[in-house]
DNA sequence: GGCATATATTCAGACTTGTCAATATCTATT
DNA sequence: AATAGATATTGACAAGTCTGAATATATGCC
């Protein structure tokens, strides 16, 4: 496996799993809560909660706070803020038809489909939207 | 490991992958890409693309259309949307101390700290925000 | 049909991850 | 100091994932 670099990459990762998204989304609903109550909402044992807990600190996802002899842990506002900005810059734009706008739209940023793999198009190679 | 079924975590896991996360961003640059484009813009061999394309496929993420020899994939609106609901559902609400309005605010949804472990907190379990 | 190109599938190997039992560490209380 | 409770770490195992070589399938053109 390629280990992923991209900090993008490691936020997802760290919210792609039920045990963990569960968690993002309790302390998303509690604020702050104690470790101990992990173990109630995710149906699992207290190592294993505390192995997310560690996934999710390394990642930023959120932090921990120490009172007496439990632990509360909040969400990052960072994180937060980082994951939505994610979501929100992937659009479907799926409308505009890449083969005629796609150089020029990118601006050099994006693929250049002819140039990117040294060859050419078979012979045209028609965006699915303006054929049909 | 445990099988993920919550299609929201299936989303995300889709994402979480840096090459996947490569093409999700380059479909949402040039709207529709044809297969063999990815190659280049993600730096693995064709099998390999073509397996990341199955797993976006099923997980919901592109639909793809044949044209010829080639194959276009595009966003699917949906998971965009679905995926700006996940990250829009994910608050920092850290300024709320779970110990004194969990319970109320949550309605039952979600945890009641004190009935969920089955214990009663240690003495006082004072939030970090109202203690200091 | 035969050939060339594009994409998908199969298979194997290396690596990563999720899980929990056992144990250790830390804190507060007596 | 001793004890009790909460959390973290270690170690091991099962299961999953990513990758690319080899191969199969599909389409278009001659």
């Amino acid at each position: 496996m390629k280990r992923a670099t991209d900090p993008d990459v490691l936020l997802l990762q760290a919210a792609a799993d039920p045990t963990r998204l569960a968690i993002l989304r309790q302390l998303s609903v509690d604020g702050g809560v104690c470790a101990c109550d992990f173990t109630a909402c995710c149906d699992v044992a207290q190592p294993t909660v505390s192995h997310h807990l560690k996934v999710l600190r390394e990642s930023g996802w959120v932090t921990s706070e120490r009172h007496g002899t439990s632990i509360w842990y909040s969400l990052c506002p960072d994180a937060v803020a980082r994951f939505r900005e994610i979501a929100g810059g992937i659009l479907p734009g799926a409308a505009r038809p890449a083969a005629m706008l796609g150089s020029l739209v990118t601006g050099g940023v994006g693929i250049d489909a002819a140039a990117s793999t040294g060859r050419r198009p078979p012979k045209v190679k028609p965006s699915p939207v303006e054929a049909q």
